[in-house]
Order: structure tokens, then sequence, then C-alpha cells
RNA sequence: UGGGGCGUCGUCAAGCGGUAAGACACCAGGUUUUGGUCCUGGCAUCCGGGGGUUCGAAUCCUCCCGCCCCAGCCA
């Protein structure tokens, strides 16, 4: 079940498999090709995962270059965040961090050559022209009156754009192909554009910036890349791509191969729309539990390890696909249920007196910390004649295969003694405050002598004797599976969960919970997996959930 | 309607001419000091649809249908 033995094949692999058994490659170079102008989520997680992983699986190295080609809207703080994000999902770009606007220089001289074998020119129509001009997807489109200038008049007028000489939008670079080419993107593609912007990394520099057609393929050949990999909406720039390669000629030739992003239900995954959740407080933020974001689902409490195992569990094909949450969850369960320790807490306490217990005595159990590990070892957990239970495991009148507590039902306290409900005391208004049960010295530790069978175990938090906590109780952002799908005139917000974070008024926990580390995963007892939230402090312990456990109850219940 | 892609179980996804892997979900049982975990069994006579080629097709040919991407000096 280790990841690492659980790896499957696709596509990709197939090609690169083969581009080495050919010869064609030794050593594979893969790249992650984030622009630093937004945080990173989950589905870059998915690319993430297979660029470094196919890197690491064929003895190769994977880059990391920062696509910074657009200083308009490009920040330092985004790169920043990027490489924390990549370090955290167990990657390693060793001496292999890259950028762009590094090789502005070289694209720079390339594009000179360009212009001297007649390959590009400088235009000077408007915005509105060039897009008139460009033609419509089935018509033809235009020639610039610009197109044949001499190579001498663009050398000039090229030199002037980088010195200059321009303002914004007054003239850009174009690379000659053809007006007439069914795939508009070959319509004399803009290559450079004058922008009199600073550049997180080249500051003043360049008022001229490359575009991403232009920039992205020969950053690839210049660093040696040998499979380019990209997202399907690139698939119509693949014959650009190719095309400015085969202009420049460069010594290396990468290829692109493109693949279909991951979606995921009951979430969103443009950067525009995480930003409105973000700008808009509908969230707290870009790290907020709930955001698909990496620095979300790291606070959220989700392992490392199982991002990983999804993202090679969703497996890699070029047909667009929404994966279902459920697997997701399934994997942060499976990896956390061999890993987490054991703890108790009641989310929402009902108290219990154990009225034939010592009034005085605080007696100490060994618990199990992992059933599923046995040099997890064990822990002591006080218990005292008042005790909490969760309300939810007690019914007055208890509904069909109920087994948990009710009037003369008995049930084990976890690791504790068997108890049994005599009476109930309510409020004037007929709300349940208290219990009063039995329980039997016989039982202690959870087992009885004479083997009877108690259908129950529940667990419990001694009422004196414990650590108060926040938890946060999240839940999927959006109600429904796909957001996106809404009503005329209205918005994916419409589709917001309004019970995505429930907080806890008065959770009680353990007293051992009271040593563990922000970060630190655990389980609360048959309630579902938490992390120590960066919100604790010496008051206060506050815990978000990551993901409940299975409830096979709550399905019984339902039907 | 121009160009580029894609259509296999509820959701992902193998398969590449020899008679539909696997995972998640779901259903039914068993074990269990978490109604968790674990274990066992079930779950596409069918591969968007129609024709054709072939002893034999999800895989080849053909026509049709559906969905996605492309008209930023974004990436």
């Amino acid at each position: 079940m280790s990841e690492a033995t659980k790896e499957t094949t696709n596509f990709i692999k197939t090609i690169i498999e083969e581009d080495l058994a050919s010869g064609k490659h030794s050593k594979i170079i893969t790249r992650f090709p984030p622009e630093p102008n937004g945080y990173l989520h989950i589905g870059h997680a998915k690319s993430i995962c297979l660029n470094f992983g196919i890197a690491k699986q064929y003895n190769g190295t994977c880059h990391l270059r920062f696509d910074d080609t657009n200083p308009e809207k490009e920040e330092t703080e985004y790169v920043e965040s990027i490489m924390n994000d990549v370090k955290w999902l167990g990657f390693d770009w060793g001496e292999n961090l890259f950028y762009a606007s590094s090789y502005f220089d070289q694209l720079y001289e390339w594009a000179v050559q360009m212009i001297k074998d007649g390959l590009a020119f400088v235009c000077h129509q408007t915005l509105e022209e060039i897009r008139e001009c460009r033609g419509t997807a089935k018509g033809k489109g235009i020639e610039s009156p610009y197109r044949n200038r001499s190579v001498e008049e663009n050398l000039d007028l090229f030199e002037k754009m980088k010195n200059g000489e321009f303002k914004d939008g007054e003239c850009m670079l174009r690379a000659k192909i053809d007006m007439a080419h069914p795939n508009v993107l070959l319509r004399d593609p803009v290559m450079y554009r004058i922008k009199h912007v600073s550049h997180h990394r080249t500051g003043d520099k360049w008022c001229i910036y490359p575009t991403y057609d232009y920039a992205h393929g020969q950053s690839d050949a210049i660093e040696n890349i040998t499979h380019s990999i990209c997202t399907l909406e690139f698939e119509a720039h693949r014959p650009l791509y190719e095309w400015f390669l085969e202009a420049i000629k460069p010594l290396s030739r990468p290829r692109q191969i493109e693949f279909a992003r991951l979606n995921l239900t009951y979430t969103v995954m443009s950067k525009r729309l995480l930003m409105k959740l973000v700008k808009e407080n509908i969230v707290n933020g870009w790290d907020d539990p709930r955001m698909p974001t990496i620095a979300g689902i790291r606070r959220r409490g989700y392992p490392p390890e199982a991002v990983r195992d999804f993202s090679e569990r969703i497996g890699l094909a070029k047909r667009e696909s929404t994966v279902s949450l459920d697997l997701l969850e399934h994997c942060v369960r499976e990896n956390l249920n061999k890993k987490a320790r054991r703890y108790m807490a009641v989310i929402n306490p009902l108290k219990v007196v154990v009225t034939n217990y010592p009034e005085d005595i605080v007696e100490e159990f060994d618990a199990v910390n992992n059933p599923e590990d046995e040099t997890a070892g064990t822990r002591k957990v006080p218990f005292t004649r008042e005790i909490y239970i969760e309300k939810d495991d007690f019914m007055e009148e208890p509904a069909k295969k109920f087994h948990r507590l009710y009037p003369g039902n008995e049930v084990r306290l976890r690791a504790a003694y068997y108890i049994t409900c005599n009476d109930i005391i309510k409020d004037e208004n007929g709300n349940i405050v208290e219990l009063h049960c039995t329980y039997d010295p016989e039982t202690k530790g959870g087992s009885s002598p004479d083997g009877r069978k108690v259908k129950g175990t529940i667990h419990w938090v001694s009422a004196s004797h414990n650590v108060p906590v926040e938890a946060r109780l999240y839940d999927t952002l959006f109600k429904v599976e796909n957001p996106m799908e809404f009503g005329e005139g209205g918005s994916f917000t419409d589709n917001l969960n309004p019970d995505s974070l429930k907080v806890t008024e008065n959770a009680y926990a353990e007293v051992n919970i009271k040593e563990l580390p922000q970060g630190e995963r655990f389980q609360f007892e048959r309630v579902g997996y938490f992390v120590i939230d960066s919100d604790t402090t010496s008051e206060k312990t506050v815990v978000n959930r990551i993901v409940t456990l299975k409830d096979k109850w709550a399905r019984l219940q339902k039907k």
C-alpha cells in the first residue's frame, strides 16, 4: 500500500519509456512552471507530483521554473509561497531553480536573429486593429501593413522598443507566420510587448517583455527539458511551440505533451474564483482549511503523503474529468488510520454521574494509542465519578439497532468500565441535562470476567480532568458537487454551504492533548481525525477536523 | 459552421484485433474494547450511436451524435 510501490502507468510515462528505449533521451528532464501570480491549489499538486514524480522514477531531474514574463501580475510573495508549497508536498528541486526572466537576454538575441531571418517584424497596429485583422475562427486574417518592413527597419525599431522609445502598446514584435492559417494562434502572434513596468527580478532593465508563446518553449530548450508537460488548453499552442523551436533551432528540442487538469467535486479550482472567495471574505484567507489551495489543505491537516497518493491514484489522461472528493478523503483516512494516535474528546457533552463510584478518586487507565500500530504504546487517561459523553451516544427512546446508551442498557466506556443507565435528569423544559449511571467494578479496563458482551463502546472525558478545546468542524465549502452549476443570473457563491464551518461551544478533550505540538495530527476516537491548529495558544487549544470517520450508523439511520 | 481535442461502470481509469484490469463509491455478510480498521462476496454480456471489415472489434474503416479548448500586447 505504500505510495512508492503503487506507481501506475499512464500515456506520458509510456512516451517517456519509448524515448528512453529508443535512445532519443538518456536522461529525462521535466519542469514545473508556475506563474508567480497566485497561490497553488491541489490541481497544481497533480502537476507537481507528475513532473517531480516522473523525474524521480526515471532518475531524471525536475526543474522549478517561475514563468515570470508578465511583470504586471507577478510578485515575490508568490514565489515564496510556491516554493514553500512544493517543499511541503515533499519535492526538492535542488539546484534547479530557474526563472524565465533569467533568459530575457537570450530571448532578445534570438528575436533579433529571427528578424534577420525575416521571421519577425515590428508592427504598429493598435490592439483593435490586430483583433480585427486576425480574422474570425472560420475566416482568414488580413496581413498587417507593417508586415513587409525591411530587416534594417525592423532591427532599428526593435532596438528602439527595447530602449524605451515607444509608449506601452504603441508597437510590438510579431512573428511572421501565416495570416490565413486555420489555427488563429499562428496568425502572426505577438512575441514582445512594451510594458514600462518594473519586474520583480529584473527591475527596470527591460520595458519589453516576451509573451508566453515566445518564451515558454525557448525556456524549455535552454534548460534541456525533454518533456514539457502542460494542461489541455495549450494543445492548440503546440504548433506554435514547435514553430518557434524550428525557427530558432536551439540545440535542445523539448516536446510538449498535454494532459487533463484536475477537477474535484464540491470545490472550484480557478484562480479567479478562489481570489474572489478570499477578497470577499467568504473564507478566512488563502489558507482557510476549506480552500483547495495547498496552504488550505495543509492547515486543514491533510498529510502530504496522502496528497501524493491521491495524485497517483487519480490517473492521468486527456479526457476532462472531475474526481470525487471521496477518493481524496479516502487517501487521507488511509494514511491517518495507520499513523495517527488516538485520543478521546467529547464534542457535544452530556454529563454522566457514576453514582456508585467514589467521589474523590481519580483512576488512571491505560488506553491504546493506535490499534494499527503496536509500537505506538499506551497512555494514561484519568477517570472520575463525573464524566462527559457524547449527546448522540444517548437516546431516551432508542431507535432500532441503536446499541449505545439508553435507559437500562449497559455499554462500555472505552478503556474504562461498563456502565448502565438508571436515571435521566431533566430541567424544567424537559431537556436532558444529566444521566445517572452505575458501573461494574469487575469490568475495569473494559472487559468483564464473566465474558458478557456489551454491544456498544462509547468515548468519554472526565468532567474534572480535561482540556477544553475549540474544535473547528469543517465540511465542504459548497453544498453541491459542481458549484459552477447555477441558475440564470446566479453565481457560484449561490452554492456555498452554510454549514461549511461549525465551531464547538464546549468541547472537552482528554488531558494528553495538551502535549501535542502545532500541526500534530491525531484521531478523536469515533469522531474523526483532527490537527492542532496554528491559532492554538497556551490558553486555548484549537483543533481542525481534517476528515470524519466513516459512519455506518449515520447511513443506517437514513434508511 | 475554421482549427485542435475528447467520449469505456455512479466517479476516476486500464485496454492498442482474441472475446471488459484496478481504485473510490455503493450493496450484502464476517471479525472487532472506535457502528473506525480489517476480511469475504456482489457490482459494465458491454465500451456515445448506426453501418461495415474480420473466424473474431472497445480496439480497424465509415457516417452520425455529444462535450471541451482557441479570436489577451494572460499564462
